[in-house]
DNA sequence: ATAGAATCTAGAGCTAACTCTAGGTCAAGC
DNA sequence: GCTTGACCTAGAGTTAGCTCTAGATTCTAT
């Protein structure tokens, strides 16, 4: 079987224009073409197109996978390579994950507190007393809820039945 | 206590470049001057900044930032929209995380495929006989891995003592 | 008092990753 | 036979998010 760029396109839910960018940087050297020039991907050539997304979705820029798929090419004298980077994305890609859960932790504490101002009515009921600064109290009763054992996905929702005016 | 624009860059590891930019682009529009029309950034500054870079990490755009802060300057009438904005961008980034956790996954599988393949000396160990294509059983084998209780994590790492040549 | 560092604004410049246009080729259906 | 649509290349255009430059203050330390 072999597919056209668009066939590919649509499977891997990307623009033509974007296949071809990543030929011209070099992403795509093992793509066939028939005899009127025209790529002609073979049902191997998506084990390649999957480590690319998987690159992709990592973050990798598109020149480094584009020497990965280098060494790929150039074969088994660069299997070490192969591997240290996809070691070394690995790594940033876990740094980068835990950083994200922070993120998200502290998305979570923020709804919680725009959640209780909601139902207050009012911000104001967060600040100390006779300023507009937020009580630094506040964000310190919301770690002891969780450390209470509280889910921290869950305190900032809003109970059933809240009205959307 | 008030901040000069460089030493809350250094505090938040960004340049002064920067910072003046998002003022820019209306993310700060809480920051006040002094005579000289120099940025002078107060302590409850550091609740805004905090939320800015929090959203960026989330992967929300500058201009989407702006549009939070303009809701936070307008008062409590906004605190609904508040809400709900943090309530949209925690859904997205969890499923940016649940994504990225089969990239790592994937990362883990291609991993000890190399791993695998070093160990062999060759990648042809996973080709199917007499071609230059991957057998999809080796992805299989390695899915029963990790059925039968093994950790993605490890298997893909290398023994110890594994000389870098 | 003055040199050097930090700040200011406006606006230019840069990079990555597309995204599209123009002008042409090729294959399939009427 | 001819039109329609997918494909081709080269190269221009776009967007986001910085990053820097120039020229003018202003602050800090001797």
């Amino acid at each position: 079987m072999s597919y056209s760029i668009g066939q590919v396109a649509d499977k891997l839910s990307i623009s033509p224009y974007t296949l071809r960018y990543y030929d011209k940087e070099g992403l795509l050297p093992f793509v066939d073409r028939n005899q009127a020039g025209r790529r002609r991907f073979k049902d191997n050539d998506f084990n390649f197109l999957e480590v690319i997304v998987c690159l992709k979705e990592a973050g990798v820029p598109v020149k480094q996978i584009g020497n990965f798929i280098d060494l790929c090419m150039t074969g088994d004298t660069t299997l070490e390579d192969r591997y240290d980077f996809l070691n070394e994305h690995e790594a940033k890609l876990e740094a980068k994950m835990a950083r994200l859960q922070h993120t998200l932790d502290f998305l979570r504490w923020k709804k919680w507190y725009y959640k209780t101002a909601l139902q207050a009515g009012t911000e104001r009921i967060h600040y100390l007393p006779g300023t507009n600064q937020v009580d630094p109290a506040v964000h310190a009763e919301f770690n002891q809820l969780v450390a209470d054992g509280a889910d921290p996905k869950d305190l900032g929702n809003l109970p059933e039945g809240t009205a959307k005016a």
